[in-house]
Formats: C-alpha cells, structure tokens, sequence
DNA sequence: AATCAATTCCAAAGCGCTTTGGATGACCTA
DNA sequence: TAGGTCATCCAAAGCGCTTTGGAATTGATT
C-alpha cells in the first residue's frame, strides 16, 4: 500500500492524505480521523527511502563502531551503550544504521555516509588521543557527539563522558585511606582517551598524598579477564607486590581476582580491588552487595542521553555544542578493607 | 555532488554516467574511466534514498535486537556478532540497521519495517520455542534468517545454527568418561531454544549412560557472572553435590569458578567444569592452554555466514532454503579432570 | 446579492536516482 | 551509394513521498 493507493481509496488526493497523517492544519478533524483510520486498517506507513528522497532528511542516525585490526576486539561496552541510544532513536522515529568498520577503513566510511546522505548525523566510539575524526567530521559538515573525549583536539564538539579523572583519583584516595600505600593500576588501552584520563586520576591523587608514581605499578592493555589476570599476578609474584589494584573494567577485574585466589590470598583482605563499573546488564556487580567496590556508571544511561543530545542538536540545528559530563558512583563492595600490617 | 552535477560537469546526460558507474556495458571504456575519475575526484555517491527509491531495493538489513522487558538484558554475543555479520554488509554495500526493542513491540517493529520497506530483509535474533516470528514474516513476505532455530514451529526457514544439543551431548558424555556421576547443568533461559537443546543433549547423555536426571542438578536462567556464582553455589552447599558441572556461558562460568574456589575447593581437581565459549573478543577462555574445558563456537564467524546466506537469498531470491549447522569443538582446557575418588 | 476571509482540498513540481525506448553516427557490406 | 549493424549516448518517465501555489467551497459580513 502507498499513498497513491490509499488515497484513492479514500477518495482523496496525496496531497490532503500527507497533510492529514503529518499533522498538519489545513485539514478538517472529520478528515483526518477518516485518513488515520484508513492508514491503520491498511498498515500504510510511508517509505523511507520516498520519504527520506523528499524531506532531504535521513532520519537515521549512523554508529561506526571501530573494531581494531590488530585485537579483533569489539568493545564489549558497545552493546549496552546501543541499547541505550536506541531507546532514544525509537521515541523519535530514527533508526540506527550500524557500521563495523576496521581502524584504516574509518575515514572512507564517514564520507560515505556524508556522500550517500545515509544518515543525518553520527555518534563517534572509542574516541582517541588526538582522535582525527573530530576534525574529519567537522570539515564534513557532518553533525555528531562523542561518547567520551578526544584530548589534544583542540576543535570544539558535542561530548557525553564518564568524569573518568575524577573517578579514579577518588578511587584511589579512598584506597590511601585504607592504609594503601601500594596501589597498582590495571589500565585500558592508554591510547584511548577514558585510560589516559583514569591514569591522571590515578597519579594525581598518588602525587596528591606524595606517594611516587611507581611504573612497575602500572599495566595497559585491551581489558579482557586473561590481561588482568596476568598483569595481577606479575605484580603480585613481584618484591614488593601492591596491596590494592584499581582496575579499568569488570571484565578484568574477573581475572584480577583470579590472580589473588590462586596465591591463596583473599580479596578484600589481603589485596583490595576497585574496579570500574560500566552496568553492564549482563555483567552485574554481584547482587545486593556489589563485589567490587566500584567507580559506577550506566553506560547504557549513557546512551540514551547522548543519542537525545544528538537529535537535540539536529532538530534545532544550532551550533551550540552540548556537553554532558556524568559523575561516577563510588559503590563500596566486599573488595576493599584496610591494609594489611606487616608483621 | 550529485548525478547531475557530475553529469553536467563531464558533459554528458545522467543515464550515460549511472551506466559507466554501475558496470552496464552500453559505455566505452575511455568514457567509463573518465566517469570513474571524475566520480572519485568530487567523492561522489549515489544517495542511498534516491537509489532505493528507483531500484525498490533498500539495500539493507534489519537486525531486530530483543532486549527483554523483564532482564532489562542486551545478550553479550550480540556485540560480536553484529561484527561478525556487519564484515559481511561491508563487502556487498549492504547497510544494517538496527532497531533495540522490547519484546512486546517486536511485532510491530516487522511490520514497520516491511511496510516503509526499510530493509531487504532481517535477521532473527534470539529465538525462542514456537517463536511467533517465525510465521509473522513469512505471512509478512519479507526474507529472513534466523540465528538458531525455533523448536515447534512447522513453517520452514532458513537458520544457522550452532548444534547445541550435540555440544552437549559430547561434554556431559565426556565427564562421565572422567568418572563423573554427579553431573550438573546450569543452563540459560530454557525458553530460549538454544537452551532447551543444550539440555536435551545433556539428558539424552544421561540417559544413554543409564544416570538419573535429577531436577535438583538443573538451573536455569540468565547467564550472568552472579547467577552461576549462586547456582554453584546452592547446588555444591547441597547434600550431594555435584562433582561436575556444564555451564552454558563463560560469564556464567566465571561467577561458578568463584563459587568452587570460595569453598575451598579446586576447578579442575575437585570439580570439574565445561563451558559453552561462544569465543567472545573481550571474554577469551584464557590464553595458549584453555582455562575452561569448553564446547566452543565462534558467533561472529556465525554472524559472517548467516549474514551471506541472508545476501545470497535475497539476491537470487530462490525459495529453496538454506541452513547451516555448526558443530562445536570441544577443547580441553584445565578446568576437567578425572573424578575424585571418594574415600 | 455581492464581497471577503477562512476552510478545505487539489494538481503538479521536485527530491536524486535507474531504466526504457530510442536517436545518432561510425563502420561495414553488397 | 544504399542499407544494415554496432557502439555509444540521450531524453524522459517513474520510484513514493512532500510541498508550493492555487482553486473551490462555505459561511459570515456588508
């Protein structure tokens, strides 16, 4: 059914049945009822592509998820975060249009949406260090937002991001506070932007309380249970082991854990551990006592709002940027306790 | 730039340049080059809209991601193989597009999809036993393929799958070789069929060794980290437990290690585990030697291959269905060992 | 009865492409 | 030289919608 179709059988023109289904005045309220009606019994819904072809807008909105060549990660925060925009695309009548894209292709992929008028604006991942996208999209006259921030760029832009400085310099002042005076950092990637930002945090509340900036107390990589496994155990097999870890991600955290349990040590008592914590639905924090004391924030949260900051912006079209910046939950779990005395 | 610009600028009509570009041979060669070069000069691309509009194609595929109302749940194989599927899309300049919906919407979102004619067809995610999708798009007339397979439903269809119940066959059969006679199963949502086969194979296993299937040693549920945790738990705290444990997730699997080892007891040694690995990026099952003896089975190579034979139907728009059975490896890994012997 | 302003509707153009049905030459063949 | 065949290109219609610029109808006003 179109609307040629549909008209007819309404005895109407195309022109007043749009007008009727859009909502627009020049139509008679008896009119429209009769054409809403019509529409519903016959399941017309407008094409999108004809739709799209004469408003000269998109109404989609495109999510280029960068899936590194070298790890063949995808970043697990990703589904949750999708579900969260998602949320907020089907309120408005958007839909997601998803590319999986691999580092080197990212470029080509962004003006292939400007080029193919695909999408009417975008929502940037994983952003880097300096990340070039930033000013890629802005040369494009493509709208967009960030999920978390670009540092070095000096371009402004609309960003959503986790306070990720503040979170994990809390963090590790409540570990000092305990008595900590080894406290390790198990990073993510520290070419993205949310790990450089953890590891300020972590080494400006370390300076903060004039304990040193020990290298050996720091790991970074792709955050999977068998990374924080490993760069737990290394350091606790070491002379002078940490006796609290802060920890980029549940996921690591895992093996983190592992690591301790298995030189016969107990989490929480021998060795603190806070992680951060992205809420991800599938992978809860234990039940009504978290496990893990834990930086919090719902990524998926994070999702819906951005998503509405987008389509905010591109409604309105005004270039006035919008930021957004959550502060993270510090949650106490069974992980954390006092240091322990030497004797 | 669009065809027309392009077209003036090269001084030719709009026919002849869409033909050099889209491969008809009605062009000469000198003409097509320079078409091709004039074409990658201005990053000129047909628009997606327009296109659409004139071939009746969307070239896209919809991915209907159910996120329970109840669990508030985005399955974790979902980010993989979105990847897996979305490698696939790139290389036939298919979009995906994406709606997140709960599960009381679902048919509502096929029928939109169908009557914008937003997509080409759609890929069924997460089927569950007498799935009403199943006869919902074919009744829709919109193509498919199904992630799985729907147990009960008459209809035919096209489906990937992984042999769950096989899988588990294999493993439970292969604990009782181990001397395991107390034999659990922590199961995923048994209203999903994926589940209801893997239970299958595992009583069928049973059965075949002439074991009793005892309720007691069956849970079921979301595959979260705390419900493996809670399920070995209980079962292991029980007057007889088990010695031996299948477990449908590595995240599960995770949360039932922890449970063993918080009781003192030794994975490997004391009790045995096998886990289903859907061979995750961020949830690799250790490193050169598994951790977890499991029944493994890449989702996003599942995601790769459905998506092609998705293409493939749609673009030769035969009838004859195409499915496809993956047999899961079982790997070794450290988490079986023989069972101990009571004394 | 004539005028005016709403109200309600419509015809047709246009969005950017593909594709049908020729038109125009160039080149052979007889 | 006329007729036929290719090779190459083009004008225009059509995909399904929105939207502009009226036209027709109605009711109120003078």
């Amino acid at each position: 059914m179109n609307l040629k179709e549909l008209s007819q059988n309404l005895g109407l023109s195309q022109t007043t049945v749009s007008r009727a289904l859009n909502g627009y005045p020049e139509v008679s309220p008896a009119t429209r009822a009769r054409v809403e009606q019509a529409a519903k019994a016959f399941n017309y819904r407008p094409s999108t592509r004809a739709k799209g072809l004469a408003t000269g807008k998109a109404l989609a909105i495109g999510h280029v998820i960068p899936v590194s060549t070298k790890h063949e990660m995808v970043n697990p925060i990703f589904g949750d975060f999708i579900a969260g925009a998602g949320e907020t695309y089907g309120r408005h009548g958007y839909e997601m249009i998803l590319s999986i894209v691999a580092d080197e292709e990212e470029e080509q992929i962004y003006r292939g949406l400007k080029s193919r008028r695909a999408v009417d604006g975008v929502i940037v991942h994983g952003p880097r260090m300096n990340d070039p996208r930033i000013k890629l999209l802005h040369d494009l006259g493509l709208p967009f937002a960030v999920h978390g921030r670009a540092s070095g760029t000096t371009l402004p832009y609309s960003w959503l991001d986790v306070n990720n400085r503040s979170a994990f310099s809390r963090a590790t002042t409540f570990l000092f506070d305990l008595g900590h005076r080894q406290i390790a950092l198990i990073n993510g990637l520290e070419v993205m932007d949310f790990a450089h930002r953890r590891r300020e945090g972590y080494t400006a509340a370390l300076l903060d309380k004039g304990l040193p900036v020990n290298p050996a107390m720091m790991r970074s990589g792709e955050m999977t249970e068998v990374f924080g496994y490993r760069s737990a155990a290394d350091m606790l097999d070491s002379a002078l082991p940490p006796t609290a870890i802060l920890c980029a991600s549940l996921i690591s955290a895992l093996g983190v854990r592992r690591a301790i349990e298995e030189r016969g040590l107990r989490m929480g008592h021998d060795v603190s551990v806070i992680t951060h914590d992205d809420a991800l639905s599938y992978l809860q924090n234990g039940g009504d006592v978290p496990i893990f004391t834990a930086t919090r924030s719902s990524v998926r949260q994070a999702g819906r709002k951005l998503a509405e900051m987008l389509l905010d912006a591109i409604a309105n079209s005004h270039q006035d940027l919008q930021t957004h910046l959550f502060e993270a939950e510090l949650m106490v779990g069974q992980s954390t306790g006092p240091a322990p005395t030497k004797d």
